[in-house]
DNA sequence: TTCTTTTGTCTTCGTTCGTTGACACACTAG
DNA sequence: CTAGTGTGTCAACGAACGAAGACAAAAGAA
């Protein structure tokens, strides 16, 4: 599943631990953090610390990948223009 | 691409970087973070926020992806008999 | 319906985050 | 070789993080 923002990890980390039927607390302990951190994160807390958030989708029998995108998909980002100038600038490199 | 750890996602972050000719500070602008943050992230910084791994990634025109794991791949974690233990507590539902 | 469990929210606190600016070191181009 | 560019590291600082504990509200069970 592609998450596009913090709101959709914390939704699929809701989701997915119901679907494993364990309480926030119970996770949270699994985890190491406490329960009101994970309340936060499935509310889709921006500042959330990337280990915290690797190590619990990992006890949700999660794994998190990363992916390049489809250049074409994204013709309403400005990162297709980013990406034709930096080739620009590395071109002429000998 | 798996991403075990975030010394993985810092790795691929710096590795993409590289591919799109890109400097650091030159990224860092288009973030919205300081050069210090990006070069903490490409070495592995698992404290980083997760909204700004998330804007970084998706200027380097990457996006995160979160799948289910394989279980048997799992043989040697402890996420195994937590799935199971869950999955016999609800089993019983009504 | 009542009772129990789960979740949401809040305050307090010590810790650490991200930024800024500077400098050292490594790398690249000529 | 030198000059310029890129990267690594550091200190200081204000903001805010995560933990702990408590209470309210919502959801679930009987």
């Amino acid at each position: 599943m592609n998450i596009p923002s913090v709101k959709d990890l914390g939704a699929l980390v809701r989701d997915r631990r119901h679907k494993l039927r364990m309480t926030q607390q119970a996770l949270a302990e699994k985890v190491g953090v406490s329960r009101a951190w994970l309340v936060a994160l499935e509310q889709g807390k921006p500042s959330a610390q990337i280990d915290l958030v690797l190590r619990t989708i990992r006890e949700l029998g999660l794994s998190l990948r990363i992916e390049a995108e489809n250049p074409a998909a994204r013709s309403h980002e400005i990162d297709l223009s980013a990406i034709l100038q930096a080739g620009k600038k590395g071109a002429p490199k000998k």
